[in-house]
DNA sequence: CCGGGCCACGTTTTT
DNA sequence: CGTGGCCCGG
C-alpha cells in the first residue's frame, strides 16, 4: 500500500497525506495533480474512510472514469466502485432523481441538452408573437443560463428592479416572461436543462435541510478538480455539502480558468482562503510534462496577464526543441503543413499516431486538417464538434425513447409527432400547444384525451393523433417486459424511421441508417455491460438517464492510435508529446468576439497557456495568410500571441521560398527585413473593432502587384492579380496545362477565375496565387 | 398539409 | 459553405 506513494516528490507527498480540514492545491500545469488527487483518495481509504463518504467531483465524465480506474488498480475494483465520481452534472442529476419527488419532478426527468432548450425557448418566442430578431433565441437561452447559474429564479427576477431594469434598457422588456414560460413549461414536461441540474440541486439543498444533513453526512470527504472552472451554482453546492465536515480539498490552476463565458467565475479559487477557516495551501509548481522550451515559453505568455496567483511553474527536463512557427498561405496550406509533418516525424522517429494532436480555437477548423489527414492516410479522430447524440437521426430515435419514459418531454414530442410524416402539420400542433397551456396538462395528455375536450381539430386529424398516441403506449407496455436494447429495436421500425431513412437510397440516408445502427450496437452493449451489475437490469430508463450527459461514450471505441483533432478547451488534462496549435490568428485566435475587455483576452492568453503546455516535446504554432470562412476567402495575420512568446524559444520554419507569395512580408513595404522573420503589424494600436475584410483588401491591392511581378519574371509564368484576365482568354497553368478561361468571379484580393483546363478539368483559381501564362 | 426552393444568417469555446 | 426558417404552389 505504501509503494504508490513513494512515487511522488515532497511537494505532492504533502498534500497527499493532508486527510481533513480545507485546503487547496494550485497546482501548474504538468505538475501531477491527477496523480495527487488520485492518491489522496487511495490514502484516504487506507486510512479507514469509506469510498461511500467520497466525492469527487471532475470536470469531464472521461477524467472520472479515467480516475477511478487508477484508483481501482491501487485499492481493488470492488472499493473503488463505491465511490462517488464525476462531473458536476452527473452526479448531481442522480441525486436529484433520487430526491425529485422534493421538488415536485419525476425520478425519470428528462434532461434538455442545448438544443432542446434552444427549440422551447424559440418556440415560447413564436407563442408570446415576439420579434424573433429582437429576442434572439440564443442570446436568450444564455441570458436565462447565466440567471440560473447565479441562483436567479424567476421569482427572484421579479423581485430585482435593477435587472428588469437591465433588460429594458437593452430593449428586451419580455426576457422576464419568456424565463417564466420557459420554467413552467420544462416544469410541465418534467425536463431539466444543464443549468437546472445545478440549481435544483441547491434549491433542493436550501429548501430541506434533512436532505442537505443527509448529503452532508454522506460525503464527509469532498474533492473538486479544476476548481478554477467552478460558476457560482457549483461553487454554493460545494460551500454547502462541505460546511459540516469541511474536509474539503480543491485542486486548480488559475492560470488555466478558460470557462468564464459559461458563467465560471475565477473569483472561486482565488478566494477560497476567505470561504474557509484555517485553509492548508499547496503549490505544486514543478512540471513534469514538456521540456524547458516549452514551459518557459509559456510563462512568457502568461505573465502578460494581469489578474493570477503567484506561482513559479519551472521544470528539470531537458531543453528541448524550440516552438516551431508555420506560416502558410491558406488553411488548406496549413493543413497539408501538418499532415505532411506529422507524416515525417513518424516515420523519421517510429512513432504511433496518438503521439499527435492537432488543436483548434474553433470546431470549424478541423474541416481542412481533416482533409489533410485523409490524403495521408493518417489515422484520425476528431473530438467534440457535433457529438453522435446531437445528430438529427439519433435523436429522433432518442426521442421516441424519451417519450416512452416520459410522454410529457414536449421537445421530443414535437420532434416526432410528425417525423415520418404521419399528417399532422404545425397548425395541429401548435392548437395543441394552446391547448396544452390551457389545460395547464402536457401535449401528450391532451392528444390522449381529445374527444373529450374542446378543440378546433377535424376528425380525420383527431384519428391521426390517437394513432400516434397508441402507437406510444404501444412501447410504454413493451417497456415493462423488453430491455432498452429490444426497446430501440422495435421502435425505430414500429416508427417508420428506419423504412423512412431507407427509402430515398441517398447517401445522406444511408449514413443515417448507419449511424442508427451504431446506436442500437451502442444500446446492445449497454444492456450487456448492465447484466454484469447485481442491481441493474439493462432497462430503458436506465440508458437513457445519462445519455444527455454522455458527451463522449464512443470516446474509446476503434483503434486507438489516431491523431486526436480536438479544441483546446477540449484538450484541457491532456498530454501529447507533438502538439499542433492551427490558426493562431488575430481574430480567430484570440477570437474576435474576445477582444472587447480586458478580461475577454486574458481568459483568451489562458487559453492559449492551456494549448502550450499539452505539449511535452514539441509544439508547432501555425497560422496562415488567408482562410476560408463562411466560403469566403478572409486574409488574416499572425496571432499576437506569437509575438508576446520570448523570442528566444522560437524557430520560425516557413519556407524561404515561400515568401514570393506573400507581398505582406515583403521588404518593400515593411522595409528591409532579416530573411526569414516573423512580422507583425503594428499590434498596439488596434482599434477594438478590426477593419473589414474589404479595406484590408484594398491596401493589399495597391502594394502588391508590382513586387510580384518583379519576383515572377524569372518564370514564363505571371501572377496575373493585376492583369486584365478576361472571359475566353487561353491561358497556360504548369500544373493543369492550357486552359480556357470560363468566368471571372470576386474583386480585390479574391479574384477567381474559373478555367477549363486540358489536363485538369475545370477548376477555381484564386489569381492572387495562380501562376498564369496567357497565351492567347 | 407537404415539399421544394429560396434567402438570410452564422462560428467562439461545453456540461 | 451549410443550415434553418419561411413562403408558395400543389
Amino acid at each position: 500500500m505504501d509503494t504508490y506513494l513513494s512515487q511522488l516528490n515532497e511537494a505532492q507527498l504533502a498534500p497527499t497525506l493532508q486527510k481533513d480540514g480545507p485546503m487547496i492545491v494550485i497546482a501548474g500545469a504538468g505538475s501531477g495533480k491527477t496523480r495527487v488527487l488520485t492518491y489522496r483518495i487511495a490514502y484516504l481509504m487506507s486510512q479507514g474512510v469509506d469510498p461511500f463518504n467520497i466525492l469527487s467531483l471532475t470536470f469531464t465524465n472521461k477524467a472520472a472514469r479515467e480516475m477511478k480506474g487508477r484508483i481501482a488498480k491501487i485499492v481493488g475494483e470492488s472499493e473503488a466502485k463505491n465511490l462517488w465520481m464525476g462531473t458536476f452534472h452527473s452526479v448531481f442529476a442522480k441525486i436529484l432523481r433520487i430526491e425529485s419527488d422534493r421538488l415536485g419532478y419525476p425520478s425519470n426527468f428528462t434532461i434538455y441538452d442545448t438544443q432542446d432548450s434552444d427549440r422551447l425557448i424559440s418556440s415560447i418566442i413564436k407563442e408570446m408573437n415576439l420579434d424573433k430578431d429582437i429576442y434572439k433565441y440564443k442570446q436568450v437561452r444564455s441570458r436565462i443560463s447565466s440567471y440560473k447559474n447565479s441562483l436567479i429564479t424567476v421569482k427572484a427576477y421579479f423581485n430585482n428592479p435593477e435587472l428588469i431594469e437591465a433588460d429594458t434598457t437593452a430593449r428586451r422588456p419580455q426576457i422576464g416572461n419568456i424565463y417564466k414560460n420557459y420554467v413552467d413549461r420544462c416544469f410541465k414536461a418534467g425536463a431539466m436543462d444543464f443549468d437546472d441540474l445545478l440549481l435544483k440541486t441547491n434549491e433542493l439543498l436550501t429548501r430541506f435541510p434533512d436532505v442537505l444533513a443527509k448529503y452532508q453526512h454522506r460525503f464527509k470527504y469532498i474533492l473538486v478538480d479544476e476548481y478554477q472552472d467552478t460558476n457560482h451554482s457549483q461553487y454554493l453546492i460545494v460551500r454547502a455539502l462541505s460546511d459540516r465536515f469541511q474536509n474539503i480539498c480543491v485542486v486548480g490552476d488559475d492560470a488555466q480558468s478558460i470557462y468564464a463565458f459559461r458563467g465560471a467565475n475565477i473569483n472561486n479559487i482565488l478566494n477560497f482562503q476567505r470561504d474557509y477557516d484555517d485553509v492548508k495551501v499547496f503549490r505544486l509548481e514543478q512540471n513534469y510534462r514538456s521540456t524547458k522550451n516549452i514551459v518557459n515559453a509559456a510563462n512568457s505568455i502568461i505573465d502578460k496577464n494581469q489578474t493570477k496567483l503567484d506561482k513559479i511553474v519551472w521544470t528539470a527536463n531537458e531543453e528541448g526543441a524550440k516552438i516551431k512557427v508555420h506560416r502558410s498561405l491558406t488553411d488548406g496550406d496549413e493543413g497539408r503543413f501538418v499532415a505532411s509533418t506529422i507524416f515525417e516525424n513518424k516515420m523519421h522517429n517510429q512513432l504511433p499516431n496518438s503521439d499527435f494532436a492537432v488543436l483548434y480555437r474553433t470546431n470549424a477548423q478541423s474541416r481542412a486538417i481533416e482533409d489533410a489527414l485523409r490524403k495521408r492516410d493518417i489515422p484520425y479522430r476528431i473530438y467534440g464538434g457535433l457529438s453522435f447524440y446531437q445528430r438529427k437521426e439519433i435523436k429522433d430515435v432518442l426521442s421516441y425513447l424519451r417519450l416512452i419514459i416520459n410522454p410529457a418531454d414536449e421537445e421530443a414530442l414535437k420532434r416526432v409527432i410528425n417525423f415520418p410524416g404521419r399528417g399532422i402539420g404545425q397548425t395541429t400542433v401548435d392548437k395543441l400547444i394552446v391547448a396544452a397551456n390551457g389545460y395547464d396538462r402536457s401535449i401528450f395528455e391532451v392528444m390522449k384525451h381529445i374527444d373529450k375536450i374542446e378543440i378546433k381539430i377535424n376528425s380525420g386529424t383527431k384519428g391521426k393523433l390517437q394513432d400516434f398516441v397508441t402507437m406510444i403506449e404501444s412501447f410504454q407496455v413493451m417497456n415493462k417486459n423488453a430491455n432498452a436494447f429490444e426497446l430501440a429495436e422495435h421502435v425505430t421500425k414500429a416508427s417508420g424511421l428506419i423504412r423512412e431513412f431507407n427509402k430515398d437510397g441517398t447517401p445522406e440516408g444511408i449514413t443515417r441508417l448507419e449511424n442508427i445502427e451504431e446506436l442500437l450496437n451502442g444500446i446492445k452493449d449497454f444492456v450487456e455491460g448492465q447484466k454484469e451489475l447485481a442491481d441493474a437490469t439493462g432497462s430503458l430508463p436506465e440508458f437513457l438517464k445519462d445519455v444527455a450527459l454522455a458527451t463522449d461514450l464512443d470516446a474509446d471505441k476503434g483503434d486507438p492510435n489516431h491523431v486526436a483533432l480536438m479544441t483546446i478547451h477540449l484538450a484541457k488534462g491532456l498530454e501529447f508529446p507533438y502538439v499542433f496549435i492551427v490558426g493562431m490568428e488575430e481574430d480567430l485566435f484570440p477570437s474576435a468576439m474576445s477582444m472587447n475587455t480586458r478580461s475577454e483576452l486574458e481568459e483568451e492568453r489562458r487559453l492559449f497557456y492551456v494549448a502550450l503546455t499539452r505539449a511535452e516535446k514539441q509544439a508547432y504554432l501555425t497560422y496562415t495568410l488567408s482562410r476560408y470562412r463562411w466560403g469566403k476567402l478572409i486574409d488574416a495575420e499572425p496571432s499576437r500571441f506569437i509575438e508576446e512568446i520570448d523570442e528566444q524559444y522560437l524557430d520560425n520554419i516557413t519556407p524561404i521560398e515561400e515568401r514570393r507569395f506573400n507581398p505582406m512580408l515583403d521588404a518593400s513595404i515593411f522595409g528591409d527585413v532579416e530573411p526569414n522573420k516573423i512580422r507583425f503589424k503594428k499590434p498596439t494600436q488596434r482599434s477594438p473593432k478590426r477593419k473589414t475584410a474589404e479595406k484590408r483588401a484594398e491596401t493589399f491591392k495597391i502594394s502588391t502587384p508590382k513586387n510580384l511581378k518583379k519576383i515572377s519574371s524569372s518564370s514564363a509564368a505571371t501572377n496575373l492579380f493585376d492583369s486584365k484576365l478576361t472571359v475566353g482568354n487561353f491561358v497556360n497553368h504548369q500544373r493543369f496545362g492550357k486552359g480556357e478561361v470560363l468566368s471571372i468571379e470576386g474583386k480585390g484580393a479574391d479574384i477567381k477565375a474559373e478555367i477549363n483546363f486540358e489536363n485538369g478539368g475545370k477548376k477555381k483559381l484564386l489569381l492572387r496565387f495562380a501562376k498564369l501564362e496567357v497565351i492567347g
